[in-house]
DNA sequence: CACCCACCATGAATCGATTCACCCCGTTCA
DNA sequence: TGAACGGGGTGAATCGATTCATGGTGGGTG
C-alpha cells in the first residue's frame, strides 16, 4: 500500500505536506486543514481517517506557510542584556512558562548590553514578524524601540518602566529596593556606606542609588555619607576590580550595597582575600536575590526580585495586548515591590 | 482590477511588502527581490532607486515568505538541559557568535532535563523548520531525536558522544575530567575520596566517575576509596542536601569531587555552615569551571571544560553538514580535552 | 411536492517572496 | 545584413496552509 497514488515520491521522500494527506485520505486539502483546526467541521468518520493518515505519514505542519497565511508568527521574543546574570534567566523562565500555556514559544537572545546587538535582533525579530517582544533595552536613548514601534509590532519593557507610556512595562521598584538595602545597613549602626554601581545610563543602576540616598536622608545622615564606586560592568569580574578599589578607600569601609549581586559576589572575593571578615569588619548587601547569593561561602543579603513573576507579567500582558483588538488596548506600567532578604553576609555586628 | 493605486490601504497601513515596493519604484516584484539578493544582476541605477523606495517605505521582508519558499529557515535550536547553568550559557554563548557569523539565527530552548518538554520543543522545531538542532539531549534513551531523524532534520549532539554515530557528536572527555581531579586530590595526600554525583542515567555523571576510579587504579588504591553521594539533580540546592549527607559521614572525608560546580558550591556552604576549614580539613573539586567557581568565597579548584567552543564547534559543524551537500557528509566526533584549574578549595593541606 | 435548513465537503483565492523562462534592445562579429 | 550575444528587466508559477463562497445531499416542514 505505500507507493499510493504514485512512486514519485521514492526518490527523495522530502517532505509530507498537506496535500499528500489530502490525498491518501481521499479528501480535500480543506478538510485536513479544519481536521486540523477546527474539528468540530469535520463529521466523525472523515476526521478519524484524516488523523491516521497524519499520524501514518507523519505530517507535520509547516508554521511558514500559516504564518504567512496568518500575518504574524507564534513566537514571542525575549531580548535580555545578559545570559550570564541568572536573574535574567528566571525572567525568561517565568516569561517562557506563560507563553508555552498559551501555547506560544519563546526565542530568548542576548544583547549583552550591546545597542547594535539589540537593534540587529529587533530588526531579526521584524523580519520573523513575532507576535511580541519582551526586551530590557540596552540602548539608553531607547530609541532602538522606534524600529518595533514603525512596523506597529507590540513591545513590552521588562525591569525597565516606559518613560513616555509609549508601551507596557513590568517593572520592579528599585528606589524602594535601593532604599531596603540602605535602610537596613544603617539600622544595624552603620554609618556611612559604599555603592558599588554600575554603567550610568542604566536606570536600575541610578535608581537603587537614589533609594540608598533616600535612606540616608530618612535617617539625617548627610548625602556625603555615601560613596560611590561604579564597576565597568555589572558582572564578578568587575565587582573584583571593584572591591579592590575600595580596600584602598581610608578609613575602610564598614558597609557595601552593590547594585548587583554578581557585583557583590566578586567585592566579596576581593574582600576574603584580604582577610576581612564578613561581616564583622564589613557588611555587604547584594541585588537580585540571584540563587549564587544564598551559596556563596558567607551567604549574601540581599534584595529579591521577583523575576520570575516579572517575566511571567511582562508575557501575559504581552499576549493581551496583542489577543484583544489593539485599539481597546490601553498600555500598563505594573510596578512591582521588592524584598530584603537577609543572610550572613550583613548581620548586626558585634 | 483592483482599486489598486487609490487610498484602501489608509485604514490599516498594514504591512509594506515587495509589491508596494514594486510599485513604487516602477519595476517588478522581481526586480526588486534581486537588488535585495543578487544585486550585482541588477543595474547601477534602478538598484540606488529601488533601495531608496525601500527605506522610504521602511519595507522589512517577510521571513515566513522567504522560508516558505526557500523549504527550510534561518533558524538553528539550540535545546539544553539547565539554562541556570552557566556552562551551558556558554555553551550557547559560543554556538550564537558562531551561527550569527554566518546569518543564522539562534532560539535556545531549555528542557530543564525534562523528557517531556524535550519533546515538546523538538516538535514545535519541527513544525518551525529550522535549519538544524544542537541538543544536549535529556532523555536517556534517546529516542526523543528520531522524531528528528525521520524528519531529516540535522542535529549535533553537544556534551554527549553520539552512541550510534548517527549524527556529529562535541563533547569534552569526561573520564579524562574525573581522572584530572581525582588524580590532584590524591597527589596532595589524600587517600579517599567522596564522589558527590547526580541523576544515575546522566553519560557526564557515570563517566567522571569512571574517571574518578580510573585515577585511583593508577594511584594503587583499592575502588573501596571512593564513596559516592548521589544528588537528586545537579543544582545548588541539591549540592547542600548532599553536602550535609557528606557531613554525616565517619570518619570525616578530606576529599571531594562534585560532578558539577553547582554541586561543589552546595556543598561548599553546607560544609562552611558546619564551621568545617577548606582546604585545610576538607578539599573540594568541582567540575565546569563556571565563573561562580572563582567567585566562591573561597575559589573552587574546578575542572574546566571548554564550553564556549564546544558551542562553536557544534554550530560550525551542523552548518557544514546542512551547506554542503546531504550525501557527501561523515558525521564527525569530536572529543575536547579538559583542564584542572587549581585554586584554594584544594591546596594541599598543611 | 416544493422549499428550506443543516451538515459536510470542495476547490479556488490568498498570503509575500523567490525563481526562471522569456523578451527587448543595443552591440559585436562574421 | 543577419546572427549571436548579453545586460537588464518582466511576469507568472510556486512554496504550503487557511479560509470562504459554493455545491450537494438528506431530512423535516408547510
Amino acid at each position: 500500500m505505500e507507493p499510493a497514488g504514485s512512486g514519485r515520491n521514492g526518490a527523495v521522500e522530502s517532505m509530507v505536506g498537506i496535500k499528500d494527506v489530502a490525498r491518501q485520505a481521499g479528501v480535500s486539502v480543506g478538510t485536513v486543514s479544519n481536521v486540523i483546526n477546527r474539528p468540530d467541521l469535520v463529521s466523525e468518520e472523515t476526521r478519524t481517517r484524516v488523523q491516521s493518515v497524519i499520524s501514518k505519514l507523519g505530517y507535520i505542519r509547516s508554521e511558514s506557510a500559516r504564518q504567512l497565511r496568518a500575518g504574524a508568527s507564534r513566537i514571542v521574543a525575549l531580548l535580555v542584556l545578559d545570559m550570564g546574570n541568572p536573574f535574567f534567566v528566571d525572567v525568561a523562565k517565568g516569561a517562557e512558562r506563560a507563553a508555552r500555556q498559551a501555547g506560544l514559544g519563546v526565542m530568548v537572545c542576548n544583547s549583552a548590553q550591546s545597542t547594535s546587538e539589540e537593534v540587529e535582533y529587533l530588526s531579526l525579530f521584524a523580519e520573523q514578524r513575532v507576535r511580541g517582544v519582551l526586551v530590557t533595552p540596552a540602548d539608553p536613548t531607547g530609541h532602538s524601540l522606534d524600529g518595533l514601534r514603525r512596523q506597529r509590532i507590540p513591545y513590552v519593557l521588562v525591569d525597565r518602566v516606559s518613560a513616555d507610556a509609549a508601551a507596557c512595562s513590568v517593572s520592579v521598584d528599585d528606589v524602594a529596593g535601593g532604599r531596603l538595602a540602605a535602610h537596613h545597613l544603617i539600622a544595624a549602626g552603620h554609618t556611612s556606606l559604599v555603592y558599588v554601581g554600575g554603567p550610568r545610563d542604566l536606570p536600575q543602576v541610578r535608581d537603587r542609588r537614589a533609594g540608598a540616598l533616600a535612606a540616608l536622608e530618612e535617617a539625617g545622615l548627610p548625602a556625603e555619607a555615601l560613596t560611590e564606586i561604579s564597576a565597568e560592568r555589572l558582572d564578578v569580574s568587575a565587582g573584583r576590580d571593584a572591591g579592590a578599589r575600595l580596600l584602598g578607600l581610608a578609613p575602610r569601609p564598614t558597609a557595601v550595597f552593590c547594585a548587583n549581586d554578581l557585583l557583590a559576589l566578586g567585592v566579596l572575593q576581593a574582600v576574603f582575600a584580604a582577610r576581612i571578615s564578613v561581616p564583622e569588619q564589613m557588611a555587604i548587601v547584594g541585588y537580585d536575590d540571584i540563587e549564587f547569593a544564598a551559596a556563596a561561602a558567607v551567604p549574601l543579603t540581599s534584595v529579591r526580585q521577583p523575576a520570575v513573576a516579572m517575566g511571567r507579567l511582562a508575557a501575559e500582558m504581552l499576549m493581551e495586548e496583542t489577543s484583544g483588538d489593539a485599539e481597546g488596548h490601553e498600555h500598563r506600567q505594573v510596578v512591582l515591590q521588592p524584598e530584603l532578604v537577609v543572610r550572613g553576609s550583613s548581620l548586626t555586628p558585634h
